[in-house]
RNA sequence: GGGAUCUUAGCUCAGCUGGGAGAGCAUCUGCCUUACAAGCAGAGGGUCACAGGUUCGAGCCCUGUAGGUCCCACCA
């Protein structure tokens, strides 16, 4: 057994204990059919990414469960890794070149991608060793990459086979593209943002010159695009336009009137702009009127060819210019103010065009399906469960998803279009024989994979898949998914419905849904703000320990919290009281011996008592865990050390513990050391760094992290021996208010006289005595039947079977004595009034339950009593 | 427009299946009591947003109102 040292020092242990983890291979899993499997796959960190709150608070959540099920028996698997992040590696790759006056084009395809992987190499690491910093209990010999060759092979797999299923298809279709990134982006990459913008009215002048018809848009930019109005069929200003044709403004094309039922008869004017290849909507009309799609953007938003004059000229500077020239030409009506929700680039902020593209799609009816099935019928649940209700609406409602990406870094689409006739085929390598003219030389087609494509096989590729391996049919599906509530649409779902397409069960049983770690206001951490917080730096500062306790207490799943330094200090504090705890144990332990077993029939009513305590606590803490309320289960933990175990336990024991003839004293080493050891498995899974250090200490073993998590026992409940525990406390209690309220000090200790009627009450006195001079200050202690001999001055404490008194004559103020009496006296009448009511209450006595009216039966016998004394101390003192 | 969520002590938040309102921090009063002043003991502080309803009983369930936050959505 080694001394502990004298402070909690975070910084010189927690390296040196993760390097021996790592060497001891604990966090190694192997299939193993004699245990059963409890797996986790990490949600990927990019690769170019830096640990932040949010991802530390994930890997916190995520390796609690794991060390958890670990010490439960289970053969644990954590598989951790890092996703390739096409678009974020991309731009962060493209800059660096820029900076060393490198023109990424011009570098070209191959030599871009050198770049990438060194890019990787280099700062892909970085994370991963940061992930260790917070103990994280990963099998790194997994340790897996998005664009690693099995994550390819799966990739490659799951595209061809959708692709001959006809789930995968290529089409021209109207596509969020983003002008500054230069690729198409999905749905779920757009965000939307309420703008202040304009509502310009506009006159288009009928083609026979019977008069002007007015528009409104938000965008005048786009009437250069223009192929249409439209019309609600049943609007009946309008009704006598419909078919007729008007002129454009500026470009004079003839376009025409159409009815259609999209059209909101009281929005604007009434008459919309069609602009089918610049609008979702007018996309959709535009086919159903056939109307011409226009494109007029060039890839980068300028204006194209199809604008004319305006050709060149940014989609911005020709609104300007469009909306000056219709003033100058007397088109436009007026202007008003207008907010409207605008879609950006989730990535670089860039108001998203809607364009007509070629691009590949998944068709998502069908998949979407099984996903439903999934959490409507339970096979897969959300914690909380009020994500269901997002997961499922926006299932309900999803549509093809946009998969290619005009990037280089990614997963290049394995199509390839011969050279010769353009024939498709998608294949697993370059085709030698063009299936459909005999040509023998394609092209790959130059796009990449949206990179939630392979993120959505994460947890399936990388055990294996599409090969039948082992750990693929041992280890899943996985057992619970762990990440915050933004990703959910991108990434959930994807990993569902690909899930069960692929393998045909959910890849995982349990989603729990974390929040956002926002600043101390409540703002998003952001490198913009520069409000962001490094969890690097508190680990340096506090220890790893005391970050991921911040990070889970008091905070219920799905929440977000704010983040602040002082809750850090409150749980560095509570790692040093551990540690001091441990420490006088450890100290106590090296001064006797500590015997190996222990008859329970020689321990004391105390070492039952927090035998016992631990026992329940062990059964809660395993029920909160099982429900995953985290936060809920180590504020208990925590409880139990502080409160019972140091501030009482600890104290009643050192009596014991001080006196060499003590005949008690190894009965209170055994119980100091037996039950250490439990909290400190209950609470390894939140604090790892800490526990180790002292369980190993305290007991020899090799480690707490492969001990046996606690189980509730019978033979350590100990109901009588907590009650009557639980009755020196409330005495103690009852004697420091007094000794309080009178500021006396501790030094000055006095005579504790015991007073009660009846004899089973006396002997738990008689017995606790010990505990009034440890824990009362009391120089002596009297346990008898009535007052005989008690001066008349002394003051009393009035508990429910018994009156304690204190000799304080001098101290005594008999206007505050009078007071505190009188006080006591309010607080029993209301209590008694609240019981009575309760009991006198028919309906109540008839329905509540038996063991609700039995409790409240006990507290009004116990409210009596308290009373009658405390009426007798009142008129002994008027 | 639809949906979710929040409103509990001065601050930040817990409160599991409905059964006498909790924690941390802050404040106040005593204590350097030989594990810990990063500590110990004690105290003050709340119409659980508001209004109804269900129930013997509501912070918790239902309805509505107000305010905040977030997500989704094709009103140009």
């Amino acid at each position: 057994m080694k001394e502990l040292n004298k402070t909690y020092d975070p910084q010189g242990m927690e390296d040196r204990i993760y390097a021996n983890w790592l060497n001891k291979k604990y966090f190694h899993a192997e299939v193993d059919r004699s245990k059963k499997p409890f797996t986790i796959v990490i949600p990927p960190p990019n690769v170019t990414g830096k640990l932040h709150m949010g991802h530390a608070l994930d890997e916190t959540l995520q390796d609690i469960l794991i060390r958890y099920k670990r010490m439960q028996g289970y053969n644990a698997l954590w598989i951790p890794g890092t996703d390739h992040a096409s678009i974020s590696t991309e731009v962060k790759v493209t800059n660096q070149l820029r900076e060393e006056g490198i023109d990424k084009q011009e570098l070209g395809r191959e030599g871009f991608l050198k770049r990438a992987w060194q890019w990787k190499e280099e700062y892909g690491g970085a994370i991963i060793n940061q992930l260790k910093k917070l103990g994280s209990s990963c099998d790194w010999d997994r340790e897996r990459f998005t664009m690693d060759e099995g994550c390819s092979e799966a990739v490659l797999e799951v595209f061809i086979r959708l692709y001959e299923k006809g789930y995968i298809y290529k089409g021209s279709r109207i596509i969020n593209w983003c002008p500054v990134c230069k690729t198409s982006i999905s749905d779920a990459e757009v965000e939307h943002e309420e703008q202040d913008g304009h509502f310009w009215h506009i006159n288009y002048p009928l083609a026979d010159g019977s008069g002007v018809v007015e528009i409104a848009t938000t965008r005048p930019e786009t009437m250069l695009g223009d192929s249409g109005l439209a019309v609600h069929p049943e609007d009946e200003r309008y009704r006598h336009l419909i078919g007729k044709k008007v002129i454009l403004p500026l470009v004079g094309r003839e376009i025409p009137i159409v009815a259609d039922a999209y059209v909101d008869k009281e929005f604007g004017t009434g008459v919309v702009k069609m602009t089918p290849a610049h609008d979702p909507n007018d996309f959709e009309v535009g086919k159903r009127h056939h109307l011409e799609e226009i494109n007029i953007m060039n890839d980068d938003a300028t204006i194209n060819e199809n604008g004319g004059k305006y050709a060149g000229m940014d989609r911005y500077e020709a609104r300007k210019l469009i909306v000056k020239e219709l003033e100058e030409q007397g088109y436009l009506v007026k202007v008003v103010l207008h907010s409207h929700n605008v879609g950006t680039h989730d990535r670089c902020g860039t108001t998203v065009e809607p364009m007509i593209k070629q691009q590949w799609f998944v068709r998502m009816e069908e998949m979407a399906k099984p996903a439903i099935e999934a959490v409507k019928n339970g096979d897969l649940t959300f914690v909380p469960d009020r994500f269901d209700k997002i997961y499922l609406h926006w299932l309900e409602n999803i549509r093809d998803w946009c998969i290619s990406r005009q990037l280089w870094w990614g997963h290049r689409i394995p199509a390839y279009y011969c050279d010769a006739c353009g024939e498709v085929v998608v294949a697993r390598e370059m085709p030698g024989v063009c299936p459909k003219c005999g040509h023998t030389h394609f092209t790959q087609d130059p796009d990449t994979l949206d990179t939630w494509f392979s993120s959505a096989l994460w947890p399936f590729s990388t055990l294996g898949w599409p090969n039948k391996t082992e750990d693929l049919e041992y280890f899943y599906p996985t057992d619970v998914l762990v990440t915050g509530y933004d990703i959910i649409f991108f990434w959930v779902i994807r990993m569902v419905f690909s899930g069960y397409e692929q393998t045909g069960k959910s890849p995982f049983h349990h989603v729990l849904i974390h929040g956002l770690v926002r600043d101390s206001l409540g703002r998003k951490m952001s490198k913009s703000l520069g409000n962001g917080i490094d969890p690097l730096e508190i680990i340096d500062k506090y220890g790893a320990d005391a970050l991921r306790l911040t990070l889970v207490t008091g905070n219920a799943p799905g929440n977000d919290m704010r983040f602040y330094m002082e809750r850090v200090e409150a749980s560095r504090n509570f790692a040093n009281k551990v540690w001091n705890a441990s420490r006088f144990i450890l100290m106590n332990m090296e001064r006797a011996q500590v015997p190996e077993s222990m008859d329970l029939d020689s321990l004391t009513s105390a070492d039952k008592w927090i035998l016992s305590k631990v026992n329940t606590v062990a059964r809660d803490v395993t029920a909160n865990m099982d429900k995953f309320e985290l936060g809920i289960a180590v504020q208990k933990v925590y409880d139990f050390i502080w409160e019972e175990f140091c501030d009482w336990y600890i104290e009643m024991v050192k009596p014991r513990l001080y006196q060499e003839e003590d005949t008690t004293k190894a009965a209170a080493l055994w119980t100091l050391k037996k039950v250490l050891g439990n909290a400190l498995k209950l609470l390894h899974p939140f604090m790892p760094f800490i526990t180790e250090e002292i369980y190993c200490n305290l007991t020899g073993e090799e480690s707490v992290m492969i001990a046996q998590w606690p189980e509730y026992k019978k033979e350590y409940a100990f109901e009588a021996d907590e009650e009557s525990v639980e009755t020196i406390k409330e005495a103690v209690r009852s004697i420091r208010n007094v000794r309080s309220g009178m500021n006396v000090p501790p030094s000055k200790k006095a005579h504790v006289y015991v007073v009660s009627e009846k004899q089973e009450v006396r002997e738990v006195f008689e017995k606790g005595k010990v505990f009034f001079a440890a824990l009362g200050s009391a120089s002596a202690v009297t346990v008898q039947a009535d007052k005989s001999g008690i001066g008349e001055d002394a003051v009393p404490a009035v508990m429910a079977e018994a009156t304690i008194y204190m000799p304080f004559a001098e101290l005594v103020d008999r206007e505050k004595e009078l007071l505190r009496l009188k006080k006591e006296e309010e607080r029993l009448t209301k209590e008694l009034a609240r019981v009575n009511g309760m009991l006198n209450n028919e309906k109540f006595v008839s329905k509540a339950p038996a063991n609700k009216i039995a409790e409240e039966k006990e507290k009004l016998e116990k409210y009596t009593q308290m009373m009658a004394q405390v009426k007798r101390q009142l008129e002994g003192l008027e």
